[in-house]
RNA sequence: CGGGGCGUAGCGCAGCCUGGUAGCGCGACGGUUUUGGGUACCGUAGGCCGUAGGUUCGAAUCCUAUCGCCCCGACCA
């Protein structure tokens, strides 16, 4: 993309309302701009990382054998009437008329949805097990939205359902979905630790949630700091074999991490001094197994092989997706703006020509741009008429992890400058080796 | 929902107390200059001063109401 053909509005200061880094970035980065309170438009760049972060969520859910669908933002009350739901939700669930003065509401999640469409379309146990989900954007009417996308009352969401024969196959799809949670995170470049939590109105007592280490973070959380090493890395794991996935879930869950809904002093002051830690955390996902209290109530059960009916074993599963872009902000930024991690970044890297205008730079950045889009990878090139400064300043701000940076007295010596946003190290190569260097870069990400 | 703050140009703000032709910086646009870290100079455009009502000869300014936004707390898959 040629930056002055691009839909870019950066700003050089900082709108008065955005408090935290991730909110004051994001805006000045021209990623979002808000339209109500809690509620965003996404502007290209930031609609491009959105995207970017649904694919990871996408490949890592289907990795694991689940199975992607797309129900309506709008609900019928009905439904949540035949849960008990529609009184016990509150003030936070959006009621709407329609024309026929039907009570419809915009779904602040969908539990009682995907029952219905189960239970419409399954009756045997050898349908099992399933998973569905779907990324969709929900709405719930907080009191007080705030922290930009962190806490909007419009928000992007996967949310997955299992439904299992028994309370064994339905453990299996939570331990499932813990490791697709913990690959799809480590690719976005996060650390997010699974900490025992609190299940809330959605009930079931076995429930994990994923914490983003960040001063911001809106939870209290107490951890031994040991969980922060672990990693699952390059390793295969295969989602169908249920003591390996419960083995990578154990490695995970061992040492002690609670957020204060959960905490437990005398556990915690086990912890040896030097790995105890109390920190603030960013939600990013939320699983759990709630039985039948769903199937139960409205009716979704299976004939199993002896011909009973039983009330299916169930689980919710839950990633703030427009969420993770704060959050991801939060722990990978600094003083000039943001730094993408590779794996979600909305271009591999910029290309900063210093004097457009002049023939050899312009000619040198084109083909390095076209030999770029040759091998796959998208450029950002800012081929505007502006000075060098705020070329690098633009670059800096939106935070793309690499940038080639053409210029006169490069090209005398036959190189281009490949820098990281990251550690800000320069290295001089030839355009081709750039090229090849960012390919291999991103070898890793595809 | 309780407490606090703010609505004036795209963004950041001053002016309000003490009523009298709406300003500054950045940005945008045109030009000159410049070109390896937000350059400099000249010029131009852009505002029902959130909205409605009131007081007044006269309201961005005083009064009332209302809408919106932000922060703290409470709340929160």
């Amino acid at each position: 993309m040629r930056l002055s053909r691009y839909f870019l509005p950066v700003l050089k200061e900082n709108p008065s309302e955005a408090q935290i880094v991730s909110h004051r970035l994001m805006l000045r980065a021209g990623m979002i701009r808000q339209q109500a309170a809690g509620i965003y438009s996404w502007l290209p760049l930031g609609y491009r990382v959105l995207k970017r972060i649904e694919t990871i969520v996408h490949e890592e859910q289907i990795r694991a054998g689940h199975i992607p669908l797309l129900m309506p933002t709008l609900q019928p009350a009905d439904l949540w009437r035949e849960s008990g739901r529609y009184d016990d939700y509150g003030q936070e669930m959006l009621r709407i008329k329609d024309r026929h003065d039907r009570d419809m509401l915009f779904g602040p999640t969908n539990e009682e949805m995907i029952t219905d469409i189960f239970r419409g379309s399954v009756n045997s146990y050898k349908d099992l097990p399933l998973t569905l989900y779907h990324i969709q954007w929900k709405f719930r009417d907080e009191v007080r939205p705030r922290f930009g996308v962190m806490r909007g009352r419009e928000f992007l969401m996967k949310d997955g359902y299992n439904f299992d024969i028994d309370k064994d196959a339905a453990l299996h799809a939570y331990n499932r979905h813990m490791v697709s949670y913990l690959r799809t995170y480590e690719r976005m470049g996060l650390t997010a630790i699974p900490m025992r939590a609190a299940s809330g109105p959605i009930g079931g007592d076995n429930t994990h949630e994923f914490l983003v280490l960040a001063q911001t973070g809106e939870s209290e959380v107490f951890y031994d700091d040991r969980v922060v090493d672990l990693k699952l890395g390059d390793r295969q794991v295969d989602y169908d074999n249920r003591a390996e996935v419960a083995g990578v879930c154990q490695e995970f869950t061992t040492l002690y991490a609670r957020t204060d809904e959960t905490h437990d002093a005398a556990a915690f002051d086990q912890i040896p001094e030097a790995h105890r830690k109390v920190g603030r955390g960013i939600e990013v996902g939320q699983i759990f197994y709630f039985g039948t209290k769903y199937s139960e109530s409205m009716g979704a059960t299976v004939v199993t092989a002896d011909g009973s009916r039983v009330p299916v074993e169930m689980g919710s599963h839950g990633i703030g997706v427009s969420r993770l872009l704060g959050a991801i902000i939060e722990a990978s930024h600094d003083d000039k703006g943001i730094i993408w991690p590779e794996g979600v970044t909305p271009f591999h890297c910029g290309i900063v020509n210093l004097k457009q205008g002049d023939a050899a730079t312009d000619a040198a950045s084109d083909s390095l741009y076209k030999a770029l889009a040759a091998k796959g990878l998208e450029a950002l090139y800012d081929d505007r008429n502006e000075r060098a400064g705020n070329k690098f300043a633009t670059m800096d701000l939106i935070g793309l992890p690499w940038r080639v940076t053409v210029g006169p007295r490069g090209l005398e010596k036959g190189v281009v400058e490949l820098t990281s946003r990251k550690t800000g190290l320069s290295e001089e190569m030839t355009p081709e080796a750039a090229v090849e260097r960012l390919v291999q870069i991103y070898a890793a990400h595809r």
